[in-house]
Parts: structure tokens; sequence; C-alpha cells
DNA sequence: CTGAAAGCGCTAACAG
DNA sequence: CTGTTAGCGCTTTCAG
């Protein structure tokens, strides 16, 4: 086995490095001087190793894994992010970690980023403007070199901080003109736009929406309610729900109001998620309705059952986990300052036709 | 498009501190240096006004926070986590966002955390031990001040890390008699073995099981058969299942593959996930078998659709939400140092009946 | 109530 | 290939 090197490094010199006042709990973290100290070379070496092996010797490199091994050190990555100012953490900002749309996208995101190298600080927002600000300012605290935001809203003084920071900001879900730096994401409006023209287009002469409380959602259905009248000239009789989530149970409710006391029969509904879909596609068939003859529903979003409620469910579709893909992308060009091609990238949607209306 | 520049720092008379060699990109940040001389402190007295505005005279404080409203100063908290050795960051692994199950659990854990002032660092293991492990050792080293796992089996050197970290672990979802420091679960063999007196006691004679491939799901399957037999002396009828996710589809091809080629009828099946227990509902619905007496069945999970399916499936119900309040809780009075009353949280389950079976 | 000094553990030049 | 030096921006003594 190798001699350790006595250089001055190992002495007890009096070393004026520790000498503070008063120590601070924890003083027995090991660090990259313990580990050089260990195997002989200084502190700097230890970094090298770490960082580029092939900037090492062969020897010098196994002496310092062999110390790194017995000793169990973990590099200090707090301290490396401060010296070289590069944090590979992203902050990730979502309205809610329960609502598959956003948890898929951010599967999709979070995925790539890892590849990468990047690790992910999380936050829900509750879709609160104010609350998001105040994330948004504890979050760039930490130096993240990035940060994703969940629609392209968000309040004055968070717009000022993020451009502050300088650093690449990607707005998910949503597209705008005016990005923050850059969005990816489709137009809402244009998925109500054509439910519509699809609606009409199979013949359906009466239409109502089912729509969750989120501003997205109403963007659909204002768009489909108003090329529904363009189409058609007919009304569109619309219902808003303002629960925490959309559930399976709402849309339940909302056939039962839609029916019994909206008198709506024999027309297709516009959904603002597949949930309140499959929950309509639920009461039909509680209640013996014929879909899509007395009821037609259109859902949003393709979950994962959509292609397997009975009878199948058409809805509009949207990758979200390529979604999250294509924004971990438009992170990643701008961390290598490549240019994007635009800085609005829309990916599109699709209006799945199955069996529900 | 165009990103904006911060302003430059403020006055520069010749200092001293900033004297580096080459300069580092991104040179302008505002520090608490910079607010400090702004309002005529020193960058102490500033930190101060922050960690403790008491400590600093009104007026001094007034002016400091004028000064950090006009400069846009955000506090660094790399920085200060290194001189403190405290980051205010959680480290959670979980095995993947996208399903439920995991997800509410994260929003309840969550929610209380950043309530305390806590953010996360979260990841998916993907089920993989060994990415489990090396994404351990990357949040390590951002020296969290906690790290919340899911499950109770981690490979030796992942246990070896976490312990050796000296920061509190809690271990979710399951419970061990042996956790890393503590856990808070439930017993989901415990979960099995009700459902099981559960169907004999509800005149079942035979019974199946639909099974994802996960150990926690196989736990909960065994501890079923056992208890059945046990009691029935009657074999049960297992079926595995190995898609990434469970979805209500596979539990309609598991339904057919449960008539159709095993024959079986008039029985109880219970289900790892109430996503495949809504598939055999489904399925049931389209074929016109009659649910509970012909085909009965028992999910897992409580989901926010189990109370409306048509008919209601009966389950087991597990709090998540109150499940990760409990996590944070527990590592919450390992940061005070309380003595946690008990090392392993059982927050027990429910088996919820309605009309499925 | 305020400031000076001394690090936290690491990376980035620069010089052998 | 390796070491030295000088910070990164903050918190923590200790001393007014």
């Amino acid at each position: 086995m190798t001699r350790l090197r006595r250089d001055k490094a190992f002495m007890d010199e009096p070393d004026k490095t520790r000498k503070r006042r008063g120590p601070l709990p924890g003083g027995g973290a090991v660090t990259m001087t313990t580990v050089g100290r260990m195997a002989g070379v200084s502190q700097v070496t230890v970094s090298r190793a770490l960082s580029d092996p092939s900037k090492v010797s062969p020897e010098t490199l196994a002496r310092i894994r062999e110390a790194i091994r017995t000793t169990g050190f973990v590099p200090n990555a707090l301290a490396g992010a401060l010296a070289s100012r590069k944090s590979n953490l992203i902050a990730a900002l979502v309205p809610s970690f329960t609502n598959i749309v956003y948890s898929s996208l951010l599967h999709g995101f979070s995925e790539i980023m890892r590849q990468n190298g990047y690790q992910i600080m999380l936050s829900e927002t509750g879709h609160d403007s104010e609350r998001e600000h105040s994330l948004i300012e504890t979050h760039l605290s930490r130096r993240p070199d990035g940060v994703l935001l969940t629609g392209v809203h968000h309040s004055p003084g968070a717009r000022r901080m993020l451009i502050g920071s300088g650093i690449p900001v990607v707005e998910v879900w949503d597209i705008s003109e005016t990005p923050i730096d850059c969005c990816v994401g489709f137009s809402h409006a244009a998925t109500g736009r054509e439910a519509a023209e699809f609606a009409v287009a199979a013949g359906y002469g009466r239409a109502a929406t089912v729509t969750a409380n989120d501003a997205r959602a109403r963007r659909r259905r204002d768009a489909f309610v108003r090329r529904f009248q363009e189409l058609t000239g007919t009304e569109v009789l619309t219902m808003d729900y303002a629960p925490g989530t959309a559930t399976l149970g709402h849309g339940r409710a909302a056939l039962c109001d839609l029916v019994d006391h909206q008198g709506f029969m024999n027309g297709v509904v516009f959904c603002s998620s597949d949930q309140y879909a499959h929950g309509l596609l639920t009461e039909a068939a509680a209640r013996g309705l014929a879909v899509p003859r007395q009821i037609a529903v259109i859902g949003f979003g393709d979950q994962d059952f959509a292609a397997n409620t009975y009878p199948a469910l058409t809805t509009v579709r949207v990758d979200r986990g390529a979604l999250g893909e294509a924004a971990a992308g438009a992170m990643l060009s701008r961390f290598r300052d490549e240019p994007l091609p635009d800085s609005v990238i829309d990916v599109g949607f699709q209006l799945i036709r199955r069996e529900s209306a």
C-alpha cells in the first residue's frame, strides 16, 4: 500500500484556517481538505479529481478515491455553487402536485433535466398569484440556474424579479405573445374552437359546457361558446364549477344539473377535463341515457383512462410528457446560450374522436 | 428575446473585496454589501435587519428596506446556508410524480414544510433502487436539513449514507420495525387481511386478486390470499400485471382475463388500486354483469372518484394527505430535537364499504 | 444598536 | 500534474 506522503499539509503546524472563535455545531463534517490530507494532496487536487479526473494522475486519483470511500465524503454542493455561481438547481412552480396535468408535465421535464445534471426544487402555487410571487422570491434566493413556471400570467412584481434574476425562465402549458423569456405550450382558445367545429360538423345542434374554476379552462370554454354560436346561431348553456379539484363526482352532479334543472338533452357537452367528462358518462350510464345519442360528451386531456371509459371518451389530447420535455429542451438551449428558434413554442393538440361524441 | 440585465452595483469606490484576478461572469449581483453601502450601514447590519429586524433601529431598518426595494436585492440563500450550516431544504424522493398516491402524500407533506420555511427538492426514483441510491447521494450533497423517503427498503449503501449524514430521515407509506430514523405509514399486510376478512364476512366464497408490479401491492395481495384461504379453505386466483402505471384500461383487461380465460364468476376481486377496480367495474358494465352479485370488487386507495363510480366502489382508505402531514410533523419534531413518541407511526387505514362489494 | 474579523467548503485563476 | 491564493455572499463571534 502506498505510503502517505507527509507533506506539510498533514502536519499540524498551528493551522490558522481552523481557528474560529467558537466552533459551530456539527464540526465533524468531512471536507475536501480532510480527504486531501488523507490522500497526501491538497484540497484543490481533490476538487479536480472530482470535477475532471483526467486532470489528476492515476495514482493520485486512486488514493483520493480511496480516501473518499473510507471517509464517506459527500461534496458540499452549496459551497460549490457559491464559488462557481452555478447551482445546477431548477426552480419549478406548478399550481398543484396532485393534478395529473401538471405532474405528467413535470415528469417529462424533470427527467430530461435530471439526465443533464440538474435537480428540481418544486413548489405548489395553488393557483394563487400572491403565493406564486412569494415562492418565486424564495426560490430565487437559492440561486437556481433556471425557472419553470406554469401559465403565462404572473404578477408584475414577479415578472420584474424574474427578469432581474437574469436566468432563463420557461413558462409552460400556455402560450403568450409576450413571455418573460420563452414559453412552450398550446393555445387553449384553439382547442375550444376546434371542439366547437367538431361538434357542429358531427351534427350536434345543442351544446353545453361544464367548466372548472381555472383561467385556462375558461378560455377554452369561451372559445367554444363563441365558435359554436358563430356557426349555429344557437346559445350554449354554460355551467361553472368551483371545486378544489375536478372530480368524477362533480361531473355526475353536472349532468344532473344539466338534465334535471336546465332541461338539457340531445346535445353535446364540452367539459374542461376528462374527469368531468367521465363523470357525465357515469351519470348517463346510471340513468340509462344513451351516449352519444342523448348526451354526447367531449373531454379535455386524454388522460390514461379516456380511451377505456364506456363508451370511450372523445377528447382533446395534449402530450404533456412531451411538452415537459420540450420545456426542458428550451431551458437547456438557454443554458448553452443557443438561439432558440422561437421564444414561443406551440406544441399543439389533437382532437381524438372516440365514441362519446 | 432580449434578456434584461441587472443594474450595475452601486458605487465603485475601489472595493478590495472585489479585487479578484479574473472576474467571473455575472459580477453585478446585488449583495448585502451593496445594500448596506446604499443605506449607510455595514453588510452585517443588513443581515441582521433581515434575520431579526428587532435588532436594528427603526430608522436604520427603514433605510435598509428602502435600499432593498430600489436594488431589488434577493438574499443568497446558498451563502447563508453555507455559513449557518442550515439549508432549509428538504430532499424528497418518491417513486413517481404522476401516481396520485405519492403526489397527494407529497402535497400534505410539502404544505406543512413550506409553512415552516422549508423548501422541497424533489426527485423520482421510478421504483429503482440503484437510482434511488444515486439520487440520495446527489441530494445529500446539497446539504438538506432532512430527507423524506418513500418505502422502507433501501440499499445498504443508501442507508449508510443517510445515517452518516446525521440528518433526520422520514420514511413514509410503509412501516418497518427498523426504520433508518423514523417512519410513518401503515401495514400493507393488514389491509390485505382486513379485506379478506371483510370478503368472507360478506359471504363471498370465491376470490381473485388483480395486482400491479409493486412490492407493497404484492404484500397486500399475499396477506389477502393467505387470510382468505385460512378462513375459507378456498384457493384465491391471483393475476399480476406489470404496467408502468395501473390504469382503468388494465382493469378492464383484467376482468376479461378473469372471466373469459379463468372462468371466474360470482366472486370478489381484490385490486391493488382503485384504477384497476374502476376498470373492472367498467368492463362489468360493458358486459352487463351485475355488480356485486356476479362480480364484486374491492379497490385500494379511496381515490377521489371511488365514491362516485357506478356502482360506488368498496375500497381501502388511507388518508394520504394526513399521512404526509404526519411525516412533516415527525420531521419538524426531529428538527426541534423533540423526542418522538415513537419512531414508527402507524396512521392506519379504513375499509370503506360501498356498493361494489 | 452597530461594526470588524473570521470563516462556511468550494472553484477559479495563476504559477510552477 | 499540483499547489497557492483569493474570493463566492453570507452568519457568527466578539468588541465597542
